[in-house]
DNA sequence: TTGTATGCGTTATCAC
DNA sequence: GTGATAACGCATACAA
């Protein structure tokens, strides 16, 4: 393929013997052109291959198809994290579809530190997606509360539109089926870190739906896992065998990286699942029909998150006043496999 | 904080009592501006937080301090693919603290569609990181050859830049230890699609040194898997078993993701690892010290990876003549662990 | 040492 | 319908 000489609305216009402007305006589907030159116009550029230059584009207007990206990368989260990545990927996916283009924020352009915001405002970004957030990260809240239209799979926050599952459903389910399909009663559960909004509100839905159901909880088997992941998991149940001999005949854990940990303690005590106790997790990452036992658990429907936030982007980055529910909660699925054990 | 209003060198300028031009020149460090005022400029325009709008400047000069990224998803890879997302992740960290800003390369800009040459001459892109590609990928090649900075971690092409693990070293180390600690003898190996060069690499190593070490290569159990991730690795196993009877002592296995699905496999029809046959993956991935039981591997260095590939493109990005090595091979390590068991 | 003028490639507002 | 022309915010050569 033969390298392309540069190319601008002039040169192109020269060739057609037009206006610059005029080119413009094709371009932009702005003015009036007579549907010939027009014809003739995009005829000739998608020949030559020319693309207006984005820089200069910007200089003039206000859309960039860009969006800028804030992915937190903390306690245990980071792009290695595969469920946020997950969601990340599908989001790109579908914005790219669409002409987008994204980038992650830096707090550092060059030789110049600047905030989230001003990131943004320099670069010009349509919208942002906030992946994962950190609830102290004062920078976040400026950009929130700026106009610049943000959603994130993440945060919950007043003025921030949201795309999370239903983990109060979520949950509830799981305790319908721990009660009528597992016929079980004493129950307990290994939170996650809950200054994590959806982990908060999967434990606030565990101790109002035991209670719809009647289902007994095991205090002692209540605890909450210092971070995100296995290691994490595999500590609560060592804190937990210390601490108590009563244990619940099962255990829901809040996530799947925990809850993978927390059955490689239990097999490492040589504890049987689901004989001894039957366990359920939450997210249905990749790993969880892998592990020995294959984990049941709620899934998360990563894809129609990712897809959902980008959806709701576009819809904001082109009417910033459109009316659109702040959160959208998605439906997730109940994924019986073999951690846990109906009685025949 | 208040949200600044909109500054440019002449407003700030005006603010000063100072010609644009000069406060131009301090921002570049070019030309001569006296201590006094740089001082005063740069105090200033640190107080009003003033960050020079990135597209006006592109339109001027060369560097943009913004990376093009590919990450090409297909055959099990994307974001979600924990190895690839996790060099990515330290690539990105690096080249962040150096004040360059990461794109995804995209071929679709608003409603123009672009190849990835004319997306990165159309963003003044200083560089782009291959971080996975495919070879039969033609928009690859015009990049590579174009004379925009270009690193990779995956692909192996003349006049590409790039940075990859030892595979060879991590072989021999392997068949080293197979032979001189676990004293077995007779080998088989689960190779990876053989098309990705890292996978050519360690089977050719396998064969190469299997002689080296005189080790009896199991023929019926040398099997190129279909795909990347754990199902391939289960049917390569339901594939060996149904060919033949005749197990290997020890088996490599061209991959982590692929090997957790062998020993799933292998676990799934009654066979003991490491009692009946010893399994060795390569990467190292996050779970492999987490499954059951924990998988002896070749660790790749995916920090150092991410890391050496940033600096090598910084150095290009400084200097695109700058005399580097066109690939540097990064040194492995043995991680024993329980999927294998030296005679007592 | 500091200021001025011009161009970078667009878009948008006018006249024609 | 089409063609000039003025911004957009910065860098740079050149004049002061």
């Amino acid at each position: 393929m033969t390298v392309s000489k540069k190319r601008t609305i002039y040169t192109i216009a020269e060739e057609l013997k037009l206006a610059p402007g005029t080119i413009s305006k094709v371009l932009n589907q702005t003015g009036n052109v007579s549907e010939a030159t027009r014809e003739r116009v995009l005829a000739h550029i998608k020949e030559v291959g020319y693309v207006p230059t984005t820089s200069a584009r910007m200089l003039k207007s206000k859309k960039t198809y860009s969006v800028g990206i804030v992915f937190t990368e903390e306690t245990d989260i980071g792009l290695e994290h595969s469920f946020f990545s997950s969601i990340l990927q599908h989001f790109k996916s579908y914005l790219e579809k669409e002409g987008y283009e994204l980038s992650f924020i830096v707090k550092k352009l060059g030789k110049h530190e600047l905030s989230y915001y001003e990131w943004c405002m320099n670069k010009r970004v349509d919208g942002v997606y906030i992946v994962v957030g950190n609830y102290n990260d004062k920078g976040l809240y400026e950009l929130i509360e700026s106009d610049i239209p943000c959603v994130s799979t993440d945060m919950l926050l007043k003025g921030l539109h949201t795309v999370v599952s239903d983990n109060e459903e979520g949950i509830r389910m799981t305790l319908e089926y721990v009660k009528k399909e597992l016929k079980l009663d004493r129950i307990g559960m290994i939170f996650g870190p809950l200054w994590s909004k959806a982990f908060l509100e999967r434990r606030d839905a565990y101790v109002k739906f035991s209670d719809v159901y009647g289902l007994t909880r095991v205090k002692a088997c209540e605890i909450e896992a210092e971070s995100f992941g296995f290691t994490s998991g595999y500590n609560a149940i060592l804190d937990m065998l210390s601490k108590s001999k009563d244990m619940p005949e099962c255990l829901l854990v809040a996530s799947d990286d925990i809850a993978l940990g927390v059955l490689k303690a239990l097999k490492d005590h040589g504890i049987n699942v689901p004989k001894e106790i039957q366990v359920i997790g939450f997210d249905d990452i990749t790993f969880a029909k892998h592990f020995t036992p294959p984990l049941t658990t709620v899934r998360q429907d990563r894809m129609a998150l990712g897809t959902m936030a980008a959806k709701q982007l576009i819809t904001l980055m082109e009417d910033p006043d459109a009316m659109i529910p702040e959160v959208i909660k998605l439906p997730v699925t109940l994924i019986r496999r073999e951690t846990t054990q109906p009685p025949k």
